[in-house]
DNA sequence: CTGATAACTTAACATTGATAACTTACCGGT
DNA sequence: ACCGGTAAGTTATCAATGTTAAGTTATCAG
């Protein structure tokens, strides 16, 4: 009953609700039995495509590698994510409507308390998930140049920041672009964990 | 004739044609006398906000500093610039429709051929200004960890992923604000120039 | 067979961005 | 002083959108 919302692939933000119920095969009220409104469609559907995000990333939790190796493959993981789903990731961390719960919430109480269920969670469940990996590098005993909350923040920002300078202006002449992938995740370490020497 | 822009500051996105011809006290349709469509005025109305962050980084041009703590200074203001004006910014760099003839120039041949006077063209500017004092550090003899394209392409997605950050998520409970500007300008520059070292 | 509940449809609305057709004022040339 | 055309607006009108209201069909317990 929720696999209908695949077919938006194409057209999407001038996706419009009468164009979804004719793929659905469906007349346009009827969506609105099921979702509040038309954010709430594309809420769920990008909270279907995150989970996949998170599910890799759960994965991730439960190797053994150095936890700074783990912050590395994480990013990478996080930012071709973004770029293989660019859409949703506007829509859930671009578009303006992030929804109030989860704003208020932050991330402080970890992913407990975070209802995987409640439309639009996903994606801050992603976010929350990728700020525990660095509670835990600390814990490890590595030193930070910042409190941890904030290099948390701080290099989630650089990411974010790749992504969204890449999804928005796809055609624009960037320099190569794992280049700046795996440049911007070396910034990003570096700039936040002092290293040895 | 162009003053009447500066009205759009409540609603915005929510701003609708009529509301704004309202407010200029003329019909709606006289609007499209004087622009193509409701793009138009908006890019307008960024064109006519970013052209003051210009004038200032033109200031800064001329002062007689080091060229990194310039960097830092560009910096600061580029953010301050993007939090005092969220909504011109978000509909510049994160909106989604970027003109398509700044998209193809890209930045590389500097703000030369760029026409000042082409709607949506101050944005770009601000950007190639930014490029620019990164060219300048580089030919003031500073190693760079990465070819001066990519590492500026790289600090602005910094700058960009803060306060896009932010600019989207107002209500989200960051740790301090002045904290995460400072940091975000000191894991550009550490990652990006080689420290002497 | 009745009556209610669920799942949907058709009809209708208000608002939006945008265009077409008409009106009015001004201004230079003869 | 008249005439013609251009500039600047107006009103009337469209098609498309998100959304709601009212009606229709089917299913199923008692």
């Amino acid at each position: 009953m929720a696999a209908q919302e695949l077919f938006l692939r194409d057209g999407y933000e001038a996706t419009t609700i009468r164009r979804i119920a004719d793929l659905v095969g469906v007349s346009a009220p009827a969506l609105y039995l099921y979702f509040k409104d038309k954010d709430a469609i594309m809420l769920a559907l990008c909270d279907q495509t995150f989970r996949s995000l998170n599910e890799v990333m759960d994965g991730m939790e439960k190797e053994d590698v150095a936890p700074i190796a783990r912050l590395r493959r994480c990013g990478t993981a996080y930012i071709r994510f973004a770029l293989e789903h660019p859409r949703q990731y506007w829509l859930t961390f671009m578009s303006g409507n992030t929804p109030d719960k989860i704003k208020k919430r932050g991330h402080k109480p970890d992913t407990a308390g975070l209802d995987p269920e409640e439309p639009g969670a996903q994606g801050a469940i992603a976010f929350s998930r990728l700020m525990g990996i660095f509670r835990e590098i600390e814990n490890s005993g590595y030193a930070l140049n910042y409190p941890v909350d904030t290099a948390a923040e701080l290099v989630w920002m650089c990411l974010h920041g790749l992504v969204a300078a890449i999804i928005n202006n796809p055609e624009f002449p960037w320099t190569r672009r794992d280049a700046l992938i795996e440049g911007m995740l070396e910034v990003a370490v570096r700039g936040v964990v002092k290293m040895p020497g």
